[in-house]
DNA sequence: AAGTATTGTGAACCTATGTTCATAACCTGA
DNA sequence: TCAGGTTATGAACATAGGTTCACAATACTT
């Protein structure tokens, strides 16, 4: 009980600490960034850093394992629902991109690891393997199920990655164009490269709201003007 | 004449440390690698890199200013080809690539800007902007002719290039999976994902051999799967 | 071959930055 | 209120790494 209180505090530290450095390595960078930086984003001084976390390396390494850790839930999940392999896709894309977009503590997962020390690396490798083979074998799936079109489920897997956790490097959450939208536009033309030529989309994706590939969301492209257009 | 022979040299050197900046730059990342590796890399004095660039920015700057050139060049003569926008994107996609996993000197055109002076950033960001827009008009124009669906090209452009981009992040070259290879399977997905749902792939894509989305190429996961899976 | 400019180098410099340390402030429990 | 541990801090330390400098070697011109 009385450690319970104490933890907690504790605990409430590290996350905003967590919160406040993922911010800033998705801003400026991991390499950029200063303890000195991490440390005034979080209301505290640098040295007081050194009672929550080891080092910079560690709070990128918890950054990125968290993040990891809700993108696995969040897979299992969804590959458990009763839904068909489409569905199940279009969920984890749209839960990937609020994840890596809204959820700033966790937001540095896709930053380079180069600089963390390897044994770190080795577990964060072995989580990001876990996930992407989880994606991997949902498009699998719905490749055996006759949904998807019959490819290189691996490749698939990683471009979608990738289109994904780019989106990063330009997407601005203060812009016009929210992520549920980015989310319906990613989801509906990553899935759609995997159909069937003659399955009609309407039948993978029923009745779909609004903006969609097959209604031109013809405001978008204005949206994304406006945004700084900081990186690709 | 005799100062030709002079500047040749000159440009010469220059570009060998290009390349070798480069290298270590997409191995090892901006941050990570040094002016003592990178001349050592290009088998000269720290000091002398300095006699071929002002600093480590300007090399990075004209790693990313070349390969940026010479997407641009691809873009612009495929945009001129007398041929489908299906093919005009794929020969795209094909390019840049191979211009991000092959010519080495050029592969940093990815890696953050972060570290960059404000006056060259906006350089690059220009000339990003610019080949950026000219895949968005490619994927329009498609969408007017009616090759394509109907949907968000800015969008889809920054999904394709986000998911070419990212392969810089885990494919080896060294590996059992081609360049080639890749850039077929990522070209067919990625344009299928626009295209029209009745239209037939075999129009659009007439006669491809081998890999394709249409025989599922089974050996590519096994290829995959022996790469050593460095980041996603 | 001498003079001159260019190219090359080892060593030193210096700033930025991750980290530590001695010490103070604070909270908890009795 | 006092004692124990915990949390917090400013200043100092240490090192890595980009850059510079005095100077040597080389190449080109006349």
């Amino acid at each position: 009980m009385r450690t319970s209180r104490l933890q907690r505090r504790y605990l409430a530290r590290r996350l905003e600490i967590l919160r406040a450095a993922g911010r800033e390595f998705r801003t400026r960078g991991f390499a950029e960034t200063g303890m000195r930086e991490i440390a005034a984003a979080a209301d505290l001084s640098p040295a007081n850093l050194y009672n929550y976390f080891r080092g910079k390396d560690e709070i990128l390494f918890f950054c990125q394992d968290n993040a990891l850790d809700r993108l696995i839930a969040n897979l299992d999940k969804a590959r458990r629902a009763k839904t068909n392999s489409t569905e199940k896709l279009r969920s984890v894309i749209t839960f990937h991109l609020h994840c890596v977009l809204d959820e700033v503590e966790g937001s540095a997962a896709h930053l380079l690891t180069n600089s963390i020390p390897h044994h770190l690396q080795n577990r964060l490798l072995a989580k990001r393997d876990r996930y992407e083979h989880g994606v991997r074998r949902l498009i699998a799936a719905g490749i055996r199920s006759g949904e998807f079109l019959p490819s290189d489920a691996a490749l698939a897997a990683r471009a979608i990655l990738g289109a994904l956790n780019s989106t990063i490097l330009w997407f601005n959450s203060q812009g016009p164009l929210t992520t549920e939208e980015l989310a319906e536009n990613f989801a509906t033309y990553l899935i759609h490269g995997l159909q069937e030529q003659g399955r009609s989309r309407a039948s993978a994706r029923p009745a779909r709201s609004g903006r969609s590939l097959d209604r031109p969301a013809v405001g978008l492209s204005r949206k994304l003007a406006k945004t700084g257009d900081p990186q690709w």
